[in-house]
DNA sequence: GCTTGACCCTGTAGCGGCTACAGGGTCCAT
DNA sequence: ATGGACCCTGTAGCCGCTACAGGGTCAAGC
């Protein structure tokens, strides 16, 4: 239980990729760590913990962005969290829509594929729905 | 009414961007069109009707891969339509997944934004709920 | 006939968020 | 001393466009 980590162990213990560390540090979104003698990058706990943070943020689906947003917020521990909250707020508006934007389009496929009589490619329910002549216009995913 | 489009309007007609259809063209998806003398590209209704079928297939969430099969498929008229309802459920499928995905990320978002008292950083249950000490890992995204 | 402005052309680079090399160096066990 | 696991830097690729830069063409209006 060393108190100093190489990249290999961060990643596996933050669960994320060795290129992806590397790539957070270029971005600027992790800050470097101390090197060895050797040159390999030594990381402590505090590195471990920000990478934590930031893959949790990622796998609900922030953006880099946000991530970055939140971190700095997160270091600012006696102002306010409206603008922390803004973002988790703006962020679930986007899940919602998305949602919604995807069981419309669920909807649509599954119309699509009951038409399919399992016949000829000439005769096919879901080409035709596709084809300009027979479907008109897509009912679609707000941002398109 | 002329028969020939030139490229803004097959775009306008069929809901693309100039630089996407040329774009589709680059990629094989579109055929080169004609040229007039002065080199611009003159479409013809095949084109128009291609190009709204691959713009469709996209709304439809469908990848450039997935149109570039369907339409294939919909040249081989006298085949059997399997292949297209493959295409098709695979693609709902997926769609479904997503959903699903999606759908646990909004609950535990919600989780998290109520969790937000208010106060200052130092005390926000957001945060909190992203950092490591506090919150276990997230339940997550199939393909992650 | 000359200018203006809308359109068109090619080619290349950028977005997000990684991922995957190539071509080397380091470290530790045997 | 050698093998293999790990590490380093740098660069290019993935998808599906989008956005330039730096030019050419065309029709309308003066």
């Amino acid at each position: 239980m060393s108190d100093v980590l190489s990249i290999g162990e961060l990643g596996r213990a933050a669960g994320a990729k060795v290129e992806t560390v590397r790539y957070y540090e270029r971005i600027g979104l992790l800050a470097p760590p101390r090197r060895t003698a050797g040159n390999y990058r030594a990381y402590d706990r505090s590195h471990l913990n920000r990478l934590s943070f930031i893959r949790r943020s990622r796998d609900l689906g922030f953006s880099l962005d946000q991530v970055r947003a939140l971190l700095d917020l997160a270091d600012q521990r006696d102002r306010p969290c409206a603008a922390v909250d803004e973002i988790a707020r703006a962020h679930l508006a986007e899940v919602e829509r998305k949602i919604a934007d995807l069981t419309a389009l669920r909807d649509e496929l599954e119309g699509m594929v009951h038409q399919c009589r399992h016949g000829a490619v000439r005769d096919c329910g879901i080409i035709e729905a596709l084809s300009p002549e027979s479907g008109r216009q897509a009912p679609l995913p707000h941002g398109a």
